[in-house]
DNA sequence: CGAGGGGTTGACGCCGATCAAAGCTGGTGG
DNA sequence: CCACCAGCTTTGATCGGCGTCAACCCCTCG
């Protein structure tokens, strides 16, 4: 089991103060952006934002909360913990993603822990808010399906990048997948730890360790600075269709 | 690949006719449960009524159809074909559940194909009807957004089950999935192909009949008709925990 | 300085993929 | 009605990948 999963450490939650969606500069990215800076005037539940850093809980599996989130920056891994302890990373979500969704649909709690990877910066919004914007702009509904479909569709995408293939094609897939989402302008991302990486592909630690060791010697990954790297993306792809 | 892909032998599809939603005597279990009676009075297009045989297709991945289904009876997989030929089983649906919904949030094409696992019974909606029952009764939302989330829940349990344990782990969480959802009033279910299993749990065909065999010698499995089983849940639960 | 956590590397053994061959079953045609 | 065949399941033998255990390194933090 994880280190952030027990202690309190890295767990402090920056309170930013009440999001002004009608400023907001990425709301056409986010949850909320069919919706008319009107939409905005007379809620009486308050659209709060908040900083979470790298390692912070955002909320915990199964407890009863009614907020939803949308993710403004930074990533988040949705986790399924088992009653062993161990754990499996479920999805990796960025930028525009809102999590939580299922409390909309009567569930009585998160279906997962939220997590934050790196310094992510989230507005968290209670279920009265959605309900009383649903009735309003039905257009809300089609951005939750929405939503709801994108990470359908990420979920089936992780289900066939699992299973399939060698230990190699699979940390191949992960990094492609790392280069596809979470890239920044230079074109390099955040590694993750190989603790992640082994929760993410379902193989053990030293593994990963090796076969990222590998590419690093056939100069398919390479570091630009601390935690980032950019990787050959052809070569990759390469390797996951060999054999 | 799987004969079925191939073949156009076991492709009949009967059509039934014009469904009488107003009539049907499950609809309180399909994507319209939340309407009226009098919601399907005036449909320009008709919602239609179809048997397919097992292992007939019903629709393909890409192709561009404006269809969405509701399941009445039998179990439907949803198939991912890899570039190679190799494919992977990523959910399997039984009575009520809708696929090819994301055709309706601007999909350019089924994200998969489905294939009918036994004698399917599935009503065929058109995204226009969608479309214009939605507008008149916004609960219809609700019920869209309630099929995703509960398949959503489905991949995500897929994912956990599937990365996680031994082949005799896998086949045994399979065994319990299949009993769980699928399973008649007797407690029988119907056994999969091995290769279907194969595809699901993402193990080899030889490995899948060597479980299922050891289970049969171990008793934990048995054979009520031709092609039906019942399991010893606890006994099957117990091996997914063990180790 | 020592302790502790994560990453790296090596050695070993087992699980499961692969290849191969032999039952089983249902379907087809004589 | 039986012979035959194709496809599926079963079982065996072999081999490689990867999980496991262990040692070591590096870095951070107290």
């Amino acid at each position: 089991m994880n280190k952030e999963l027990k202690t309190t450490a890295c767990t402090n939650v920056e309170w930013i103060g009440r999001a002004h969606c009608d400023k907001c500069y990425i709301r056409r990215l986010m949850l909320f952006s069919e919706l008319p800076d009107s939409a905005f005037e007379q809620l009486l539940q308050p659209i709060n934002h908040f900083l979470h850093a790298p390692c912070s809980v955002i909320y915990e599996a199964g407890t009863r909360k009614d907020f939803v989130y949308s993710i403004r920056r930074g990533m988040v891994k949705l986790v399924h913990i088992a009653q062993d302890g161990s754990y499996r990373i479920v999805r990796l979500l960025g930028q525009g993603a809102a999590i939580g969704l299922e409390v909309l649909d009567g569930a009585d709690g998160y279906h997962h822990a939220a997590i934050a990877v790196n310094q992510v910066d989230l507005c968290k919004i209670p279920v009265s808010t959605i309900r009383r914007l649903e009735s309003k702009h039905p257009k809300l509904y089609g951005s939750v399906g929405g939503q709801l479909q994108e990470q359908l569709d990420l979920a089936d995408q992780w289900i066939v990048a699992l299973g399939a293939g060698t230990a190699k094609q699979r940390v191949a897939k992960l990094l492609l997948v790392l280069d596809q989402f979470f890239a920044d302008k230079n074109d390099a991302f955040i590694m993750l730890s190989g603790e992640d990486m082994a929760a993410i592909i379902g193989i053990a630690v030293e593994t990963v360790s090796r076969m990222i060791a590998e590419f690093k010697r056939q100069k398919i990954l390479h570091i630009t600075s601390d935690k980032r790297y950019t990787c050959n993306v052809s070569a990759l792809q390469a390797l996951t269709l060999q054999h």
